[in-house]
RNA sequence: CGGGACGUAGCACAGCUUGGUAGUGCGCUACCUUGGGGUGGUAGAGGUCUCGGGUUCAAAUCCCGACGUUCCGACCA
């Protein structure tokens, strides 16, 4: 494997080679492997339980707001694909396409699901007849195929796994509220859970979904000042449900058109967590996604008492809920405290015979390399809040790079200077894809992450074409 | 899809120019030693040199092709 280190030398240098930092990251804190086929990886135990952490805190929120978890086919008959033009158009270059059943040629060749907006469509179809059975709130899990020329672990992968929530409603109203709750969700998560903020928004024409009247989006900023689109919400007016035939007998008892909506992230969060919070030393997990929160290390272990009082420690955090392990490997202390670095745990616990003797507990922050020293008999109930703590503080300090990133401009130089630099510049300008298609190639390669708001100063003027602007928009490079 | 780099033990690499018995470091196994920031030592196990063709008495090495990884660009919701 070129280019990947050895797991014992250092890793590169996130400020040298951001690019190479990050791969050099997934390897060594084990979150996955490369396999035999371009841009199909192994979610390995501890990148998958990153998910699994991901997948628990969303799947809560989903059904606290309605969802349903279901699951439909991983193949769509091209047939059935072909429905929806823009949809397609979208999709088609990259799908994967399976043409072979039991050795015969298919006559209707399968395609692997790109995404599943069709196949909910076609199922809809079948399930609602009346307002009655409205609204549908389905939800799936599942990993879905894109043929992609460019791949990187968790970032863009030719299998990636999500989630896609696909709704429909009997009004407007009820689906584009559905669209924004689903948003805040993920932006909740965002704060609450990956310690990640975001840039929020509505994407421009340009940018949205293929087959969406709208989409929003949240927009996270990775340490090298590049975006990241992390997740989207999409409301589909009625252009699916027509071009499906899904209809229902309204409450005036008349035939009406439902109003779709769609909604999913995917293991890009993975990535994202590694870029807005990975150091030199590796990954750097916000406590409430780590699969371990709390790794224990003995030293000297073989001595009296060390263990016990280890595991007395350990139980006492598993009893509050906390992912805490003891590493009682025969490894020295000096490389665990790598190795856990390494892989993230936010919080390490000392224990040796000194701290024994004098009653307390060595403490470092992963986030921030801090040392503490704990009173053993405060453990029990410190230990939840400096997790706590941790949790917050991570999230501050990555909305704060946030914040500072975000600049003001009002010309293409000045917006060209803030995107030399990273982070995000707002810029009004007209809203029109060919000043965006400018822009992109003007800077070489700033894009319209988000709108920021519709409404412009009186007189404002596209730095681009000249016309009048109608949007302020969140312009960065991005991933 | 275009350009560059790379593919040899689990991992990182040397060997290739000038063809001739498969090497180093880390990791792994056993034992000793050490232990508060990747201890030190001794002995071992481990390889169809990415794959497919070709040249040759002989190919990791030379030639052609495919595949994969990686970086840059284009493309991408």
């Amino acid at each position: 494997m070129a280019n990947v280190k050895n797991k014992n030398d250092a890793i590169t240098p996130r400020d040298e080679d951001f690019a190479q930092w990050y791969t050099d990251v997934c390897r060594k804190a084990e979150l996955m492997d490369y396999t035999s086929v371009k841009g199909f990886i192994t979610y390995l135990p501890y990148g998958y339980a990153i998910w699994e952490q991901i997948q628990k805190e969303l799947d809560i929120r989903f059904k606290e707001a309605g969802a349903e978890n279901v699951y439909l086919p991983m193949v769509i008959p091209t047939s059935l694909f072909n429905k929806e033009k823009e949809h397609i158009d979208g999709f088609a270059p990259e799908t994967l396409v399976a043409t072979i059943g039991g050795g015969e040629e298919l006559a209707d060749p399968l395609i692997i699901r790109p995404t599943s907006e069709v196949l909910f469509s076609d199922l809809y179809k079948k399930l609602v007849s009346s307002y009655r059975d409205l609204p549908k709130r389905f939800n799936q899990w599942c990993s879905v195929v894109r043929w992609e020329k460019t791949t990187r672990p968790f970032l863009r992968g030719s299998e990636f796994l999500w989630q896609e929530g696909h709704c429909l409603f009997e009004t407007q109203k009820e689906a584009e509220e559905n669209t924004l709750k689903m948003l805040s969700i993920y932006d909740e998560v965002g704060r609450d859970v990956l310690g990640i903020p975001f840039v929020k928004g509505k994407k421009t024409e340009h940018e949205k979904f293929a087959g969406a009247v709208a989409t929003y989006t949240i927009e996270a900023l990775m340490h090298d000042g590049k975006a990241l689109q992390a997740g989207t919400s999409h409301y589909f007016g009625q252009g699916f449900a027509e071009a499906f035939g899904i209809r229902f007998l309204g409450r005036n008892n008349a035939l009406e058109t439902p109003h779709q909506t769609s909604w999913g992230v995917s293991t890009r969060l993975i990535g994202a967590v590694i870029m807005v919070h990975g150091d030199d030393n590796g990954l750097v997990l916000p406590p409430k996604v780590a699969p371990i929160q709390v790794i224990i290390v003995p030293i000297r272990q073989e001595a009296e008492g060390i263990l016990p009082k280890c595991q007395e420690i350990a139980n006492c955090l598993k009893k509050q809920g906390i992912r805490a392990k003891i590493d009682d490997s025969d490894h020295t202390p000096g490389w665990k405290f790598a190795q856990w670095e390494m892989k993230g745990v936010p919080l390490r616990i000392e224990i040796g015979p000194r701290d024994l003797a004098e009653g307390h507990l060595m403490l470092s922050k992963r986030y921030n390399g801090e040392k503490l020293v704990l009173p053993i008999e405060e453990a029990e109930a410190s230990l939840p809040k400096v997790l706590d703590a941790i949790q917050e503080e991570m999230y501050q300090k990555a909305k704060a790079h946030l914040e500072r990133s975000v600049v003001d401009v009002d010309s293409i130089e000045t917006l060209n200077a803030a995107l030399e630099k990273g982070g995000y510049a707002r810029m009004a300008f007209c809203g029109g894809e060919e000043c965006e298609l400018k822009i992109k190639e003007i800077t070489k390669g700033g894009t319209a992450r988000a709108i920021y708001k519709e409404e412009v100063p009186e007189g404002t003027l596209c730095p681009v074409c000249g016309k009048p602007a109608t949007m302020v928009v969140y312009f960065a490079k991005a991933y």
